[in-house]
DNA sequence: CAAACAGTTGCATAACTTATTAAGTAATGA
DNA sequence: TCATTACTTAATAAGTTATGCAACTGTTTG
């Protein structure tokens, strides 16, 4: 158990690496990452994101999707960008957002999946 | 491209599967999923994580580490405690706590995935 | 059983978040 | 260029959350 080379190793091995990854974890990095769970930490903007995760949508058809207010949902997404959760881009009056990257659909799914376990 | 059978898929596919598992998101799962970033989403709350991946500690050991009083981090582990991201487990007049599962190991880790990312 | 140690809980205050309304910017079209 | 659509930003008001202190519970040891 514990050994350092990345191949052919098990999954009690994977999760040892992860560990030892978790071990440097410093002050900034723990900022970095708890900024960016902060702004996942909150139910409205995670339904932001699972219409998101159905493809890009622009402002307006987000609101009219959730029942929100326009301004309400443009800071939401503020936020989103702020840690680059989301992308933005315009094409015309309309600006479209969609999740940032694969990294971010995989951070969410994870979190979904610890939330399914009900002890 | 989006073939829904889990062998053999390319790195695309399998983003795609995630992809696809997002859409389910209903708000009841938005928000168990919510409630565990938001109690990720602290500094203080992290650093606790951190240490914890080192292995098991009190919440003595944890308060010295820190420099932090136990209450605080007594009222910390509290919270990490309800969403079920760390276990208790007590030995004498000390309580140790560790990572609930590799799961919550996964889950940091990619944060701190993404938090590395600068543009 | 009493004293000491290890943690937890409750409460009050300070700091932060979020939603709402109104005003401002940007792009299109008459 | 003036009006309209689409969105952002600002300001404020309401609600949350974190922290520190004091009191309490549970466990061991004398």
């Amino acid at each position: 158990m514990g050994q350092s080379t990345p191949l052919g190793c098990t999954p009690a091995d994977h999760t040892a690496n992860l560990v030892n990854l978790l071990k440097k974890l410093d002050k900034g990095a723990c900022q970095r990452a708890a900024g960016i769970f902060r702004v996942l930490g909150d139910p409205a903007r995670m339904q932001v994101l699972s219409l998101l995760a159905g493809g890009e949508m622009c402002v307006s058809e987000i609101a009219a999707a959730l029942g929100d207010s326009l301004p309400t949902v443009s800071q939401r997404l503020k936020l989103l960008r702020g840690e680059r959760i989301v992308s933005q881009r315009r094409a015309g009056k309309h600006i479209y957002y969609a999740l940032a990257d694969e990294h971010v659909v995989r951070l969410i799914v994870n979190g979904l999946a610890h939330a399914g376990e009900r002890k």
